[in-house]
RNA sequence: GGUUCCGUAGCUCAGCUGGAUAGAGCAACAGCCUUCUAAGCUGUAGGUCAUGCGUUCGAACCGCAUCGGAAUCACCA
C-alpha cells in the first residue's frame, strides 16, 4: 500500500494519515496546521507532532488533544504502534513492521539515493582559475565545492554541465610572459623540473619584483607613487604586449600559447590530485568578445545609454545599486560584457534551466549587477541564475595574500595530506600487510578525504579558517573516521563471508531498537541528499554521513556481530552493516570523496 | 557612508521552512585493546546562542535598533 516510500518521504505519510486523524476527530483543517518532526533523542518514539497549533479546533488542553490523537491513531492506523504525550508533544512509535519494509526497500533497490530524471539541464560553472600561477587553497575550496554541487544534482535526477571558464588572457599572463622573455633564460618546465603552474606563477612574482623595484626608483626620484605606478618601463612593456596580443601578433601569440600548455599541463595535474573535472573548458580569449551585440540591444532598447566620451552604462541607483559600465569609451568590453554575453550564449546555447556560479563572495555585487541587468534587458532566465557564493578561507596568521606569500598551495598541501596520512598508517601499523602500491592508494584517499570533508564541512557562505601546521585531523568529525567506518563494516563482511555465513537473501525481521535507529537514519537518505541540492550545500550530505557512521560505530563496535549466539540477529546485523556501507560510499561519492576497502 | 554576509562551548564548526532540557569534534579529565580494525568506544566537565527591544502559546532562527568582524562599492578579471 505504501510502497517506495524511502524515496517519497516517510513524513509525507505520515502527514497524510495524522491529517486525516485530526479530521476525523476535529474536522476540515489546512496542511499549514500540522507540523511533524523527528522526535528527539531523549524521548521515546519516532515522530512527533506538535499540537499547539491545533488547540484552537480540539478546544481541548494540549495534554488532552495529544492524547485523544494518540488514540485514536493507534485504534485505527496499523502502522502506529504506540505513542506517549509529554507536554504538547505527541511522540508516535511505529510498527516495527513498518522500518522493516523500508529496509528492505533500500536493500533491493539499486539506485537508492539517486532520484528519478527530472529531465532540467543545470550548468554549474566552478574553478575558472587565471593562468598565471597555479591554485592556491581558495581554488581548492572552490573546485570541492564545485565538484561536489554537481555531484549532488546529478543524484537529485538532473542532467548537470560541469563547466570551466580558464581566464587565459590578460594583462596577468602578460606579466609572467614578459619576465620569462627578459629573466627566464629559454627554462622549461622539463629543463627546471618544476610543474608548469609553478614555473608560470614563478615569472609572475620575479614581475612583481621588478616592477616594485622600479616603482621605488622612481619615486626616489621625486616622481608620485600613481605615476610612478603607471610610468614604470616593465609595466608599460607588459600593456603593449596585451596590446601585441590583441593585434595577434605571431611572435607574442606564440609564447602565450607555450606558457599556457605549461600551465594546462600543471592544472590538469591539480585537477586530476583533487578528483574534479569538466565536461566544457570554455576559455576567455574565446569569449572575451562576446556580449557587444547585448549592449546594441540595450542601448535600443533604452535600458542603457551612451555618455558624451561614448561609453555605455547603465543606471541601477533606483534599484538601490550604482551606475555600472557596460563599454569602454574605446568601445572595448569589461567582465561584465561578456559575462553578460556567455550567459545568453550558454542559456541558448544548452538550453539551459538553471545556471549556477561558483565563485568567492568577494564577486557578490558583480552578480548581483548580472543578474539584474539581464532582467531588465527581458531575460527572464536570470532568475534561473544563482551564484553560489562561498567565504575566504583564512589562515591563522590572517588573510592570505599572494604577495606576501602567505597562500597554501594547492599541490603542496595535496601533498602534505598524503604524507600525513601516509606517516599515520606507518605508525598504527595499519597497512604493514599491503603491497606498497595499494598502500600509497590508501595513503591518497585518506590524505584526501581529509582535506575535502574539512573544506566540504563548513556552510558554503561562511568564511572559514584552517591552519595548516596543525594540519587537519583524522580523529572525530573527519572524513578519514567515516572511511574508517567503510573499511571497518568491509573487513566484517569479508570475514564473514570466509567463515562461511550467509548474510545475502530474503531480510530477516528482527530488531532490537538500535536497530531500528539505524533503518530510520538510512531512510532519511535520500531527504538528505535533495536538501543538499536544494541549498547548494554538500555540508549536509556531510552531516549525514558522519552522522550514519558515528552510530553505526558506536552501537556496533562493542558488540561482536559475527559471534553472535542468535543467528538470525546476526545475518540481520550484517545486512544492516552492508546497507550502511552502501549508503556510505554513495553520501562520500557525492562529496567526491573515494573510500578505500580497507585501511 | 551605501549594499551584502557573518557573530553559537577555550578552539573549529552543526543546528532544515520558529517547537521539548542547545549539538558534534578537538583540547581537558576518568575508564576501555586474549572479542568483527583503538584512525575506535563509554563517561565527566564546559553556553547570558554578540547586546537590547519587539512579534506569539513558544525565538539561536522572524522584525527593528545597537555593537563587533568580513566582502564590495574600479574604464581588473
Amino acid at each position: 500500500m505504501w510502497a517506495n516510500l524511502t524515496l517519497m518521504n516517510i513524513e509525507n505519510f505520515l502527514l497524510d494519515v495524522v491529517c486525516r486523524s485530526v479530521e476525523a476527530l476535529y474536522g476540515a483543517l489546512n496542511g499549514e496546521q500540522l507540523q511533524i518532526q523527528k522526535t528527539r533523542k531523549e524521548f521515546v518514539g519516532d515522530y512527533t507532532i506538535v499540537t499547539f497549533p491545533l488547540l484552537k479546533m480540539s478546544r481541548k488542553s494540549p495534554e488532552a488533544t495529544a492524547t485523544e490523537i494518540g488514540e485514536y491513531m493507534t485504534a485505527n492506523i496499523p502502522e502506529i504502534q504506540s505513542f506517549n504525550v509529554i507536554k504538547g508533544f505527541l511522540n508516535l512509535t511505529l510498527d516495527s513492521a513498518f522500518w522493516h519494509a523500508r529496509f528492505v526497500e533500500i536493500a533491493a533497490d539499486d539506485a537508492f539515493g539517486q532520484a528519478p530524471a527530472t529531465g532540467r539541464t543545470i550548468m554549474v560553472e566552478y574553478s575558472s582559475p587565471n593562468t598565471n600561477k597555479p591554485l592556491h587553497l581558495g581554488h581548492v575550496r572552490n573546485n570541492l565545492l564545485g565538484y561536489s554541487v554537481a555531484q549532488i544534482l546529478r543524484a537529485n535526477g538532473h542532467k548537470v554541465i560541469k563547466a570551466n571558464l580558464v581566464n587565459d588572457r590578460g594583462i596577468h599572463i602578460c606579466k609572467s610572459m614578459l619576465a620569462w622573455k627578459r629573466f627566464g633564460g629559454g627554462e622549461t618546465p622539463a629543463s627546471s623540473g618544476l610543474k608548469g603552474d609553478h614555473l608560470v606563477g614563478k615569472y609572475y612574482v620575479e614581475f612583481d619584483k621588478h616592477y616594485k623595484a622600479q616603482i621605488k626608483e622612481l619615486m626616489a626620484q621625486g616622481v608620485s607613487e600613481d605615476d610612478a605606478k603607471k610610468s614604470a618601463p616593465i609595466i608599460v612593456e607588459a600593456q603593449e604586449m596585451l596590446r601585441q596580443w590583441e593585434a595577434k601578433d605571431p611572435e607574442v601569440y606564440a609564447l602565450w600559447q607555450m606558457m599556457n600548455g605549461w600551465v594546462y599541463e600543471g592544472f590538469d595535474v591539480t585537477y586530476k590530485a583533487l578528483g574534479v573535472d569538466f565536461d566544457k573548458i570554455y576559455y576567455e580569449s574565446q569569449t572575451y568578445l562576446l556580449g557587444k551585440s547585448l549592449v546594441e540591444e540595450g542601448l535600443q532598447k533604452g535600458v542603457f545609454y551612451r555618455r558624451d566620451d561614448q561609453s555605455v552604462w547603465i543606471d541601477l541607483t533606483a534599484d538601490g545599486l550604482d551606475e555600472k559600465l557596460l563599454l569602454r569609451a574605446d568601445g572595448t568590453s569589461v567582465y561584465m560584457t561578456q559575462d553578460l554575453g556567455t550567459a545568453f550564449r550558454r542559456f541558448e546555447d544548452n538550453k539551459l534551466d538553471d545556471m549556477i556560479y561558483v565563485v568567492g563572495n568577494e564577486q557578490n555585487y558583480h552578480f548581483q549587477v548580472l543578474k539584474l541587468v539581464l532582467k531588465k534587458l527581458g531575460y527572464d532566465w536570470s532568475d534561473h541564475i544563482t551564484h553560489l557564493s562561498y567565504g575566504m578561507v583564512e589562515l591563522p596568521e590572517g588573510k592570505m595574500k599572494s604577495r606576501e606569500g602567505t597562500v597554501v598551495d594547492a599541490d603542496d598541501l595535496i601533498a602534505g595530506m598524503i604524507a600525513t596520512a601516509r606517516e599515520m598508517s606507518d605508525e598504527l601499523g595499519k597497512l604493514d600487510d599491503c603491497t606498497e602500491e595499494q598502500a600509497a592508494a590508501v595513503s591518497r584517499m585518506v590524505g584526501l578525504g581529509a582535506l575535502k570533508y574539512f573544506i566540504l564541512k563548513v556552510d558554503p557562505k561562511k568564511t572559514m579558517l584552517f591552519d595548516p601546521r596543525e594540519s587537519i585531523d583524522f580523529n572525530g568529525n573527519t572524513g578519514p573516521f567515516i572511511q574508517y567506518t567503510h573499511a571497518r563494516i568491509r573487513s566484517i563482511l569479508r570475514k564473514a563471508a570466509e567463515a562461511g555465513i550467509d548474510y545475502e537473501g530474503a531480510v530477516e525481521t528482527t530488531y532490537l531498537p538500535e536497530e531500528i535507529d539505524l533503518v530510520k537514519l538510512l531512510t532519511d537518505y535520500p531527504g538528505a541528499v535533495a536538501a543538499a541540492g536544494e541549498n547548494f550545500a554538500p555540508s549536509i550530505v556531510g552531516a549525514y554521513v558522519y552522522e550514519l557512521a558515528k552510530q553505526f560505530n558506536g552501537y556496533y563496535h562493542d558488540h561482536s556481530i559475527l559471534k553472535e549466539e542468535n543467528v538470525a540477529c546476526r545475518k540481520m546485523r550484517l545486512q544492516l552493516a552492508q546497507q550502511v556501507s552502501r549508503v556510505i560510499c554513495s553520501g562520500m561519492q557525492l562529496l567526491g570523496i573515494d573510500v578505500p576497502e580497507r585501511m
